[in-house]
DNA sequence: TGTTGACCTTCCAATGGCTGGAAGGTTCAG
DNA sequence: CTGAACCTTCCAGCCATTGGAAGGTCAACA
């Protein structure tokens, strides 16, 4: 099976399966005489694998370490299941900042005329100075505030 | 107000900052004599704004419309809100893909013994051929299969 | 047999939204 | 004057991916 293939029963496309090969993610293919990769079953359902975690949102790395563990027949599959729900709790947490932020703009939307004067709850919430308590602290190294005004 | 008083009163580091001048997101600081960036209040403002925008998951192209509208007098409310509500499909449609991914893990890790013996359903779910409906299709062009076996 | 045209190869560049670091100038307190 | 804490520019890298150029290979068909 060529690369073309490859893509095909995977879902990986070309520029995908070739790039997984050059940061270290999956195995060199064989080549032909002609330079072509080729595919075996056993890379395809490796491939498939890769493409299924991707698809659960995994990233690069923790897939390597699920293929380590899925080749591993030694593993422990307590390994997997923390590497696993680990990355459900990553998932649960960008699920938390989408409800907040969906949860902020519908409410700002909400309170929006949506008509043609220019009036906007959605400008002046985004303008607003620092409302409620904040959730996550601000990514800054101190907090201390200097305002001079410069000349 | 210098760049650093600028990213503690703003919560945009100081990188964020000259980057967003950068690719023209804001318009080019005035400068002190010494080449220093000077900030008024009017651009911290409007640099909360953005930094309240970029919180609320909006992209910079978005931003820098939102933007646009905010210093638009003339604007209509209904741009702001056409924008705000489209940007909350976006949120919306990233939270169901997160549900889903969550939803699917969850329940395998459920299944998965966790223990020291190496079954391990996680990732035999992975490693399935496809399972159910297929809810997205695949990003791939074609979807004929042609399972040839290179010799 | 030659010619398409659809493959394949490598390599280099760009995307978005950042972060980091090097090399050097400025400011300010001691 | 010295030193540190700023500031400046520039260049490089991160992640996962896509795009394109320049060129080699393969299969079908005239």
């Amino acid at each position: 099976m060529n690369i073309g293939e490859a893509s095909k029963a995977t879902g990986i496309s070309v520029k995908m399966l070739r790039y997984y090969e050059e940061i270290g993610l999956v195995r060199p293919a064989l080549r032909a005489y002609s330079g072509y990769r080729v595919y075996s079953e056993k890379n395809i359902s490796m491939l498939r694998f890769v493409r299924r975690a991707r698809d659960l949102g995994f990233q690069v790395k923790q897939i390597a370490s699920l293929l380590d563990l899925w080749e591993d027949g030694s593993r422990a599959s307590a390994d997997v299941k923390s590497l696993a729900l680990n990355h459900v709790r990553e998932l649960e947490q960008r699920r938390r900042e989408l409800d907040e932020m969906i949860g902020t703009l519908q409410h700002l939307a909400h309170h929006c005329h949506g008509d043609n004067r220019p009036d906007c709850p959605i400008l002046s919430g985004l303008s607003a100075e620092e409302e409620e308590a904040p959730t996550k602290p601000r990514r800054n190294k101190t907090s201390r505030r200097s305002f001079a005004v410069a000349g």
